[in-house]
DNA sequence: GGGGGCTATGGGGGG
DNA sequence: CATAGCCCCC
């Protein structure tokens, strides 16, 4: 049996290659040959004689997957587009696909995006008469995501006195009945969102203890789940349910680093990988501690941040590159300065250091940062790429066609009918549609259902059976021919291209562009074929089209490779790596977020986005931050990163002025605000008006009612800490997130009452 | 029912 | 600053 794949890796890699079965956890720092452990792991169960088709990979981009299958090939050839390797998103779909039935769901659900889920809530919302301040759309959608990953049902959530008490604090109580219809609805238009493509997994097995969970615990002997620090509660639920029973080898594998743990906000605990000993006693660990990827001065400065984060698993990430340059801090004036002094240092890089331009990478941690700097690699004549923000797939144009395309799928989808009923015009405005609507509700039928039944003025009920026809034929084609060709037939006959063709200004022709590139894309599918295990290989299928791309981001955009800079979120960029990499906007309320800056546990996780940001570099790192910027409209004057202060001179350019210490900055920054120019407009209040005089923070306590020049009027709720780093939770009546977490020290408040 | 212009509001990371 | 929602007028 060849296995010279094994001299690639160093000891404690190959122990975790071939250390095959029973529970494996490999800590893998950054850069230390993850991909590789988890690829040639794959490759060596083959090469043991396991099916490729009992193979599970789990992964959280569809790039990670990709990547480790073409990997795999190259070590054990064909075999390996058998194996299972995917998001978990898209394996559970496919699953899902195939038992949708015994959910009570048609196999053609359609994957609501979060676009669809909001469209939804503010509807009930509306529909409840609920006031939309407090129930703030996005806040909802959160709260039922994270109820859904923490598998509380509507009815468990309505019966949890903590959620409920929180929304009662949040004054709105009835978000659990929001969540209740909400689910009933996405289940009438027989669609689900991103996390019921979890939950329902969860619940297919927890209601089919027999065939199906043995079903699927037979055919996936073998599990390995990438980035484990990034699952939530129900995903592991998930895994646990196919590994940890009576009888059970137990053979799941999971990689992952806490230290690189940046997604709490979507659910992720980094007790799943802190605990997983607890569940799985038998646990052999490896810890990969080698960084291959970058110099020294890299590698430390990434170990001195992260070393602020008291929970983690201890690990020791060392290099033996020890040439190399050290870090460069940049400080402009402005956001627009920093991007000219990228753009120059760019230029400079390519030409002292030939770094060519697909190995340079812009990071930032917000998307809306962008703009400076494709301005400036635009007027320096430098290729460039953005990722992120709004992607192909969510501009306009290609949702009307995608919502078209869904209904002649599956009709009962209720938001993709809203988006197109009267797109391109045929005279079915909101009244019309709001009697349907109120007519499916009283009758509990579905939106399709009642737009032949609801009783209508004669024009638009004529219109409304023209548009079910319509749809009917588009379905009707959709069983007999392939994805392209419906597409095509669909894009014409709806009339969305004459709707465009007639608009003739430059954004009107770009949108035609993007439908045509659309069906392009569709006609590529039909070509060729990349499916995620050995079910449904052949389908050329509209709907095997649509269930394609529901997952998509632009991250995986593959058509377009060429050498450009790349420009992405900090988040986007975990797993990837570059020679030179610019990490700009390290100031307060940037990088760390404003949002973060509450707890402790948000501060981390930013230092921990920070460490990925650092380790994404193999030999030049730069980071910037500027003095002032634009945000929303306005000037605002930001100090530099905390962050900035936890790398050590040492390790820093010694050209670069260094800032004034780390404690002179510390007051102004905490408080938020500091010295501002005359004239110049901030977001900050920058001195108290007259009649106001704060209290000294010992004077403050539970129970009082005082003024914040900010927030308003707010009872004080509760003090905590001591002394200088006393901490105050006061509820602010006039503020959209009303409990505020303040620090006595700097906070100026006002006694009301006592 | 449709379209244009105004105001108010919110603004993070992603599958 | 961008978008959603609203009002007004056709």
């Amino acid at each position: 049996m060849p296995l010279d794949y094994l001299k690639d890796l160093n000891d404690v890699q190959q122990q975790a290659v071939t250390h095959l079965d029973g529970p494996v956890m490999v800590i893998a720092g950054p850069g230390s040959g993850k991909t590789r452990v988890l690829t040639y792991r794959i490759a060596h169960l083959i090469t043991s004689g396991i099916y490729p088709e009992q193979i599970l990979a789990l992964t959280f981009t569809n790039k990670a997957a990709r990547e480790m299958k073409e990997r795999i090939s190259r070590v054990v050839g064909d075999q390996a587009r058998r194996v299972w390797a995917g998001t978990f998103h898209s394996i559970f779909a496919r699953i899902l696909r195939v038992e949708a039935d015994r959910i009570g769901y048609p196999s053609n659900f359609t994957i609501y995006d979060t676009e669809d889920s909001k469209a939804l809530i503010t509807r009930i919302i509306k529909d409840m008469h609920l006031d939309k301040n407090n129930y703030n759309v996005s806040s909802v959608r959160a709260r039922i995501s994270s109820a859904k990953c923490n598998l509380i049902t509507p009815k468990l959530y309505a019966k949890d006195e903590e959620l409920m008490q929180i929304d009662r604090f949040y004054r709105r109580p009835m978000l659990y009945a929001i969540y209740d219809r909400y689910v009933s609805q996405c289940k009438m238009a027989g669609a689900m969102d991103f996390d019921d493509l979890l939950y329902k997994l969860f619940e297919l097995l927890q209601t089919n203890p027999d065939e199906v969970v043995d079903k699927y615990r037979r055919r996936f002997a073998y599990l390995l789940v990438d980035e484990f620090q990034d699952t939530n509660y129900l995903q592991y639920a998930i895994l646990k349910k196919l590994v940890k029973y009576e009888g059970s080898n137990e053979n799941l594998c999971i990689v992952g680093d806490d230290a690189q743990s940046i997604y709490a906000f979507r659910g992720a605990t980094i007790d799943n990988i802190l605990n997983f000993r607890k569940d799985f006693p038998n646990l052999v660990t490896f810890k990969l501690e080698q960084n291959y990827r970058s110099t020294q001065f890299i590698v430390e400065a990434a170990n001195e941040v992260i070393r602020y984060n008291k929970k983690q698993i201890q690990k020791k990430i060392w290099t033996d590159q020890i040439d190399g340059n050290k870090l460069k801090v940049i400080k402009s004036i402005s956001d627009n300065e920093e991007g000219r002094r990228v753009a120059d240092l760019i230029v400079e890089y390519k030409n002292r250091h030939h770094v060519s331009n697909n190995e340079i990478a812009i990071l930032y941690r917000t998307n809306a940062q962008s703009r400076v700097f494709e301005e400036y690699l635009r007027r320096y004549n430098l290729p460039y790429k953005v990722f992120g923000g709004l992607s192909f797939y969510q501009r306009k144009e290609v949702k009307d066609l995608i919502a078209y395309l869904r209904l002649a799928v599956n009709p009962q989808d209720e938001e993709a009918i809203r988006r197109v009923i009267n797109y391109p015009k045929r005279g079915m405005g909101n009244s019309s549609v709001d009697k349907i609507s109120q007519f499916a509700a009283e009758k509990t039928i579905t939106f399709w259902e009642s737009l032949v039944q609801c009783p209508l003025p004669s024009r638009p009920e004529k219109i409304a059976k023209q548009f079910r026809q319509l749809i009917e034929e588009f379905g009707a084609r959709a069983v007999e021919k392939n994805a392209y060709e419906v597409a095509s037939y669909i894009a014409q006959s709806s009339g969305l291209i004459d709707a465009l063709k007639s608009d003739n200004s430059l954004e009107g022709l770009s949108r035609l562009e993007n439908l045509t590139a659309l069906l392009d894309g569709i006609k590529e599918f039909i070509d060729y074929d990349e499916a995620e295990g050995p079910l449904l290989t052949e389908d050329k299928s509209l709907a095997s089209y649509l269930q394609s791309i529901a997952l998509l981001t632009d991250l995986d955009d593959e058509t377009s490779f060429g050498d450009y800079i790349t420009l992405m979120s900090v988040h986007s960029a975990k797993g990837l790596e570059f020679d030179a990499v610019f990490i700009v906007g390290l100031e307060e309320n940037i990088f760390p977020s404003f949002q973060s800056l509450e707890t402790q546990d948000g501060i981390d996780e930013e230092r921990r986005l920070f460490y990925v940001a650092i380790t994404r570099a193999r030999k030049l790192l730069t980071l910037t931050y500027a003095n002032s910027r634009y945000r929303f409209g306005k000037v605002v004057y930001n100090e530099p990163s905390r962050f900035l202060d936890e790398i050590s001179e040492k390790l820093l350019d010694s050209t670069v002025p260094r800032r004034a210490s780390a404690s002179a900055n510390h007051r102004a920054r905490i408080q938020g605000s500091f010295r501002v120019p005359k004239g110049v407009e901030t977001t900050q209040t920058v001195a108290p008006p007259v009649d106001f005089t704060p209290a000294s923070p010992h004077q403050i306590h539970a129970g009082m009612k005082v003024k914040h020049l900010k927030f308003g009027i707010g009872k004080v709720i509760s003090i905590d800490g001591y002394n200088d780093s006393k901490v105050a939770t006061i509820f602010f009546n006039e503020v959209n997130n009303p409990q505020r977490r303040i620090m006595l020290k700097f906070a100026k408040l006002q006694i009301v009452e006592d």
